[in-house]
DNA sequence: ATGAAAGCGCTAACAC
DNA sequence: GTGTTAGCGCTTTCAT
C-alpha cells in the first residue's frame, strides 16, 4: 500500500503527459505565441487530466507579475464597512478588472496597527498595482507612490505627479450654489467640509466663486467634518448667528441631513424657510425628510475609471491624468 | 549621464554589501537560526542602506508559503458591506492574525461572476489558507475544501470532516424559549429561519426541545428567511391564525423587528400582549422599539476562533473541531 | 513551430 | 557559525 504523493502537478508533468517540451506546454497555457494544433490539444488534454494549475509564485518570479491589484483604503475596517462610499468604490474597481484575469484585493487598516501593514503588503510584491481610496493622508500617498509600482488615486492625493481621478468639486459646488440662487434664495451660507481636505477646500471655493459671479458675498461659512453631528453643529451655529440665511449649500449629504435637524431645532422648515443643497447623492439623500437636492458623486465611476487607468499603466501606457468627472444636480425636495 | 537602474536590490546585493554569504544574509533576515553578532549587524545595516525587501514570489516558491490567508465570503459585495455580520467577522479574523506577519485578505463574490473567481484566487496559491464565512452553499464548501490547503469555516458547512466554529444554535434557542416560559408566557410560537439552512433548523430544534421538556407543544411555527420583511410576514401569518400566542421566539433580530411591526398591525403591544425574544444581539436589537431581548451571537469571536484554528493548521497542528461557542441571553425590553 | 538551457530570488540541506 | 550548492516551477531567449 503506497501513499499517494499529494504534490500538485507541475508544468513538467503536463509536458511529459502531452509529449511535448515544457516550453511548448507553457506557450499553450499562456496563449499569445503560435503553437501547432496537435500540440495545443495534447497540452490542453493533459492540463485537464492532471488538474494542472500554474504556480503563481514561480510565474511571478520570472514575469514579475502576480495577477492581482489591490484597493488600498487607509481607513479602519469599521469605517470602510459603514460608509457606502467605499463599498461603491470597491464595486467600481471590481468592474474595471472583470474579464482581465486580474484579481482585485481589498486592504484596509487595522484600528490599532494603522497603515503600516497595508504598506508592507503592497511593497512586498503581493499586488502589481494599487488603487488608493483616501480622503486624506498625504504621507500615505507618498509612501505608496514610492513603491515603484503603478498606483492611481481616487480623489486628489495632494501630491504632485500622481495619477488620480476626481470630481470637479468646485464646479459642482458652484452648480449647487447657482441652483439655490435660481430658486430665489436671498442670503446664502455654506457648511463646508474640513479645511485640511482637498474636497472641503474645493467645494468652498466653488461656492464662493459662484457667489462672487452673482455679485454676492460668500462669507457666511461654518466648517463641518463630513459627519451628521458635525453638520448639525455647524449649521446650528451658522443659522443661530445669521437667521437671515435662507439658502444653505452643505458640502455632504450626511452633514445636510444634520443641518435639517439643526433647522428643526431652530424652528425653521425645509425648504419653506430654508433651502438646502447637499453633496454626494448618497443613500441619506433619499432617506432624509425632506429628500435632499444634491450634487451627484459616483464613487463607483471614480474607482472604475481609476481601475481602467491602472490597467493602462500595467500595460505600459501612460493614461491621461488627472481625470475629472462631471457632477450633475439632482433635484429633490430640499431646494 | 547614466540611467539609474531601478532594479530592486536582491539578497545577493545585501550579502555582498555586508561581506557575508547569501545564506547568512537569509538567516539574519528570517531570524530563527543563530548568527554571529557582527554578521547580523552588517546584514541589518546593508538591508537598511539598500532598502532591501524580500521578494515574496521567490520566497514562496521555495517555502510554499505566501504569508497571507484569505477570508472567503461567497456573498455579493453588496451584502457583505451592508450586513454587519460580515464586517464584524472580518474584524475577528484580523485579530487572530495580528502580530503574526500574516496578511488577511478579503474576497467576496461578484454579483455577475459568482464564486468562481474566488475559488480561482484561492486555488492559485495566493493564500496559504482560508476562513470561509457562509451561511449556505455546500458546493462552495466542498470546492474550497478540495483545494488541499487548510480551511476553517465559520458556521457549520454541512460537509462532514471540515473544521468549523459555530454557536450552539439549539441550546441558545432553548435558552430563549425557557426565558419566555419563565416570564409567564402561556402559548409559545416561533418564527424560524429558512429550513434549508443549518442555523434555521437547529434553532427550531432547540425551541421544540425546550417546549417538550416543559411539557408543552412546539407546533406553532412559521418559516421566515432571516429578513425584516420575511419575519414580518411570517409573524403576521402566525399571529393571525393563532391569536392565543403570547410569546414568540424569533430566530433573528431582523425578523424579530419585523415581528414587532406585524404585532403592531394586529393591534398587539410588545411586550404587554406579546413577548418576543430574538437572536443575534445585533444592532437592530437596540434600535428597535421596544429594544429586543435576544441571544448573543458574536461573529467576531467566531471568526477570531476560526483564525486561531487556521493558524494552528498552518503550523502543522490539528485543532479540535468543531468549536462550539456558548451564547448568552441578553435581556432587554421585549421579554 | 519546437526544444534546450538559462535564470528569476530565495531557502534549505549539507559540509565544514 | 558560515559558505557552497542544489533546486522551487516557471518563462524566455536562442537555436534549430
Amino acid at each position: 500500500m503506497q501513499v499517494t504523493e499529494r504534490t500538485a502537478p507541475t508544468l513538467d508533468d503536463v509536458a511529459r503527459a502531452a509529449g511535448v517540451s515544457r516550453a511548448t506546454a507553457s506557450r499553450v497555457i499562456n496563449g499569445a505565441v503560435p503553437v501547432s494544433r496537435p500540440a495545443t490539444e495534447a497540452v490542453r488534454k493533459a492540463v485537464a487530466m492532471l488538474g494542472y494549475r500554474p504556480n503563481v509564485a514561480a510565474r511571478a518570479l520570472v514575469t514579475r507579475r502576480v495577477g492581482a491589484v489591490v484597493v488600498l483604503v487607509p481607513e479602519t475596517e469599521e469605517r470602510v464597512f459603514s460608509d457606502p462610499f467605499f463599498s461603491r468604490a470597491y464595486h467600481g474597481a471590481l468592474e474595471a478588472f472583470r474579464h482581465t484575469g486580474i484579481h482585485v484585493l481589498l486592504s484596509m487598516s487595522h484600528p490599532h496597527d494603522g497603515v503600516d501593514p497595508m504598506l508592507a503588503f503592497f511593497q512586498s510584491d503581493h499586488a502589481d498595482g494599487a488603487i488608493v481610496i483616501s480622503h486624506h493622508g498625504y504621507d500615505f500617498a507618498r509612501a505608496v507612490a514610492n513603491s515603484n509600482r503603478p498606483v492611481v488615486f481616487v480623489g486628489n492625493p495632494g501630491v504632485p505627479g500622481l495619477a488620480y481621478v476626481d470630481v470637479d468639486h468646485a464646479r459642482a459646488a458652484a452648480t449647487a450654489t447657482r441652483h439655490l440662487l435660481s430658486r430665489g434664495a436671498q442670503t446664502l451660507g455654506t457648511v463646508t467640509g474640513p479645511m485640511d481636505m482637498f474636497a472641503g477646500v474645493e467645494r468652498l471655493r466653488g461656492f464662493q466663486q459662484a457667489m462672487a459671479q452673482a455679485g454676492r458675498s460668500g462669507h457666511l461659512t461654518a466648517e463641518g467634518d463630513f459627519t451628521f453631528a458635525g453638520g448639525e453643529a455647524a449649521a446650528f451655529d451658522l443659522l443661530s448667528h445669521h437667521p437671515e440665511i435662507d439658502g444653505l449649500f452643505v458640502a455632504s449629504d450626511l452633514m445636510a441631513s444634520g443641518a435639517i435637524r439643526a433647522a428643526e431645532r431652530l424652528g425653521r422648515r425645509v425648504p419653506g424657510d430654508l433651502m438646502l443643497v447637499g453633496f454626494d447623492d448618497s443613500l441619506v439623500a433619499t432617506q432624509s425628510i425632506p429628500q435632499l437636492t444634491t450634487m451627484e458623486n459616483r464613487p463607483d465611476l471614480l474607482a472604475r475609471t481609476a481601475g481602467q487607468m491602472l490597467l493602462e499603466k500595467l500595460n505600459g501606457r501612460q493614461p491621461e491624468s488627472p481625470v475629472i468627472l462631471p457632477s450633475r444636480l439632482v433635484v429633490r425636495d430640499s431646494a
